[in-house]
DNA sequence: GAAATAGTGTCTATTAGACAATATCAT
DNA sequence: ATGATATTGTCTAATAGACACTATTTC
């Protein structure tokens, strides 16, 4: 099977980006609207090719987040999630896309003034449901990204990403509530995270007034992985009775 | 930033394997004598380039393990890992390993008769502990896959896959013992498989004779998702005093 | 019978969830 | 005071872990 004159076929490298943030109490993503075919016109994740080589693939989606969310990329959080490869997703030829989830703290406006003027929050219900269609295969890709970040909150702390620096108890807990879409025991909620040593600490001084009693503030602790997890939820499922 | 003469640059993709099964009860990973530069000689991850454009990563994922393995890598777990591709990890030039990590039931010997000749059944903790360098920067792709095992374990059925179709509990419990490197409790180890509907079905008829009582037969469930899972026991550790 | 492995039962400390009660603010 | 939100406390059912015990085989 190995024959000397023979070189292995060169793909395409594509970084592209599932931003996550909570935009009023609901789970939203960037798109961008394409400028250009294939698929011009329809919403996308943002991303693009490396730049030059030598680039690596995170310094490469670290670029592409700083250029569409004009925040410090250093201080979102940024992970690989999955490698997107099959032959023919890309009409451009052999492409691959190298997806990344970005957790961002809630941005004031559908992205300031850089690169993607056509950039919007979508409320990821709207992506899941099939209701908007994206470009290439990025509908499955934003689907894993949001499983992912369903998994990881309950057992990394990812969902401090989701806040400022500084956040109250009840903050983290719309997190939770959004992401997994589900209504959580507030009194309870308190208790558990406050149970797992290092995910939240306290942030000295500070509180903060919303009408009634002001809420204590914390900070992200250095402890990234929870334990004990918090649970999801789950709707009780059926036994799965299954032959003998 | 757009220039219309621009065109990224082509990297050359890779698809490295991390296959992990049971032998004597440790937990060993398959590696490969590298025959030529670079690394030559050197231990490495069984993988190899795309073969033509136009195939897929999965499919070249389940070429490479059917070739190591000599089995039907259709009835193999065969799961993408991350990719690799920081400049300079092969100096042959911009090469992007996408890492898969496979489970195998315990295999004869050291892999029979196909293109890997020089194949062997290593136990992982020589990789760990750095007793065995690697090629490339697959150690710390081992050292991934090994740690993606030993969580996936905890909420998913992936142990059964390091069984054949039919084992016993104790069998089963001899994974997750080696997996994890702890020790379990027979009974409770017992009950508690057992309450997760769907992952383990009895199947039917069988017992297998170990010189005491004969053991029931199993076979894996539908259940891909343990509910409740099975939480890996922790030593536990000291509070993180954080600041104020 | 003894030795060995498989499988069941039981007890207890801990935990998760429901929800009552109290605290601290704005008005 | 009233309304609103934050925080603490308590009760209870379910659970996880320790470990005694019974069952079924080979020798």
């Amino acid at each position: 099977m190995q024959v000397d004159s023979w070189s292995p076929p060169p793909v395409l490298l594509t970084v592209d980006l599932v931003i996550l943030t909570l935009r009023e109490g609901r789970l939203c993503v960037l798109l961008v609207e394409r400028g250009e075919e294939p698929f011009q016109g329809m919403p996308a994740l943002p991303g693009g090719f490396l730049e030059h080589v030598g680039e690596s693939i995170l310094d490469a989606a670290h670029r592409e987040l700083g250029e569409e969310t004009a925040l410090d990329a250093g201080r979102l959080h940024l992970e690989q999630l999955a490698v997107y490869g099959d032959a023919g997703r890309d009409p451009r030829g052999r492409v691959v896309s190298v997806a990344h989830l970005a957790i961002a703290p809630g941005l004031p406006e559908p992205v300031a003034g850089t690169d993607a003027m056509d950039a919007s929050w979508v409320p990821v219900g709207t992506v899941l449901s099939g209701q908007v269609r994206l470009a290439f295969d990025h509908s499955r890709i934003v689907a894993d990204g949001i499983e992912r970040a369903r998994t990881k909150l309950e057992f990394s702390a990812l969902a401090t990403a989701f806040c400022g620096e500084l956040f109250t108890i009840t903050e983290l807990q719309q997190v939770y509530e959004a992401v997994w879409g589900t209504e959580l025991d507030t009194r309870n909620f308190y208790r558990k995270v406050q149970a797992v040593k290092g995910f939240i600490v306290p942030a000295g001084s500070g509180s903060r007034a919303t009408g009634g009693r002001p809420a204590r503030l914390f900070r992200a602790g250095s402890r990234m992985v929870l334990s004990p997890p918090l649970i999801r939820p789950v709707q009780p499922m059926k036994e799965e009775g299954e032959g003998e």
